[in-house]
DNA sequence: TCGCTGATGTTATACTATAACAACAAGGTG
DNA sequence: CACCTTGTTGTTATAGTATAACATCAGCGA
């Protein structure tokens, strides 16, 4: 089965990760610089420590990781930063979870499918045309215009499901 | 169109609402003596405020229609009424507003989706086994068992679309 | 230099939800 | 009836998430 619709799978313990930290840095840099906004080192280290793993971040998490650097910061400073990620597609909420995660493809908007395992906690998005289209009819249907999409599926990802079968 | 997967759709203004919240007390109730579940004054009470209107409705705002009815509450009070009538599927909660919202179909356990209006803020309920069984089929795919899906829409719905053209 | 704009700092507060323990009510058992 | 068990509700306190409002600062162009 072609994995074009997946915009970000599971990702293996063990694989390269300071490589998807780096590549999200940098396509964040490529966008602001074509889009003229403004990635200041505040909102950089946001979108880096979003980026920690391949797990969704709460708002105070990521507070006190900023902490951690020794920067001081407060509630507005990353909820401005969030703002700002998730105005320009660099990172989703999870409505589920209020937390945060990066986005595998922010160079275009898009409506996106999350796949979070509640076991070890990783997401994958997805960004499957079919899903959002049967849902746009049916909603076409009812003469619903639809202006935003939320799909969060919980489960479990296959390595879990294999290392804790129910 | 058949409208078999619409569990509730979008309300008109001067329909007969009593006769929705009479219908949904009605339908709680013998559903709770069927399975055994003691559905106490005050969880029917909070069933019936969550149906007082078909838009969802924030905990808070229960805790002050209850505190309004003269009797003395606090959020625990809301909270577990509110989780005993979502674990028996008679509320459905919306992730994305923090509210809850009376289920249209309580009688058998079910996937939802949600259409949700950002002007009127109605609510139509939708269980439409082609957008679950399409997610199921993307999500084995990936090697995902789904436990849970959620499905919210945001837009606007008919009515609106019409009053408030974009 | 000045003044504008956008970003960040700072304080305070609002909103949402749960932990922990006490009191109470209903039903069964002796 | 006295007693216990279980589930519900009362009560106090606190945890967790998010925003309002105003001050300050940095960059940039007039
Ligand atoms: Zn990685
Ligand atoms: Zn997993
Ligand atoms: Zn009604
Ligand atoms: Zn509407």
């Amino acid at each position: 089965m072609s994995e074009k619709n997946v915009l970000s799978d599971f990702k293996p313990d063990g694989h390269n990760h300071e490589a998807c930290i780096d590549t999200a840095l940098a396509t964040a840099s490529t966008v602001c610089r074509e889009r003229g906004l403004r990635l200041t080192p505040l909102r950089q280290r946001v979108l880096e420590l979003v980026w920690q793993q391949h797990m969704p971040v709460g708002a105070y998490d990521l507070l006190d990781a900023l902490r951690s650097d020794g920067r001081r910061a407060d509630p507005p400073t990353v909820y401005r930063a969030l703002e700002f990620l998730l105005e320009n597609g660099f990172v989703h909420r999870i409505e589920s979870l209020n937390a945060y995660v990066g986005c595998g493809e922010p160079k275009h908007a898009h409506s996106a499918q999350f796949l979070i395992c509640g076991n070890c906690n990783r997401v994958a998005e997805l960004e499957d045309p079919a899903i959002s289209q049967i849902i746009s009819e049916k909603a076409d249907g009812l003469g619903f215009r639809i202006s935003q999409q939320t799909i969060e599926v919980t489960g479990l990802c296959g390595e879990c499901r294999e290392h804790a079968p129910a």
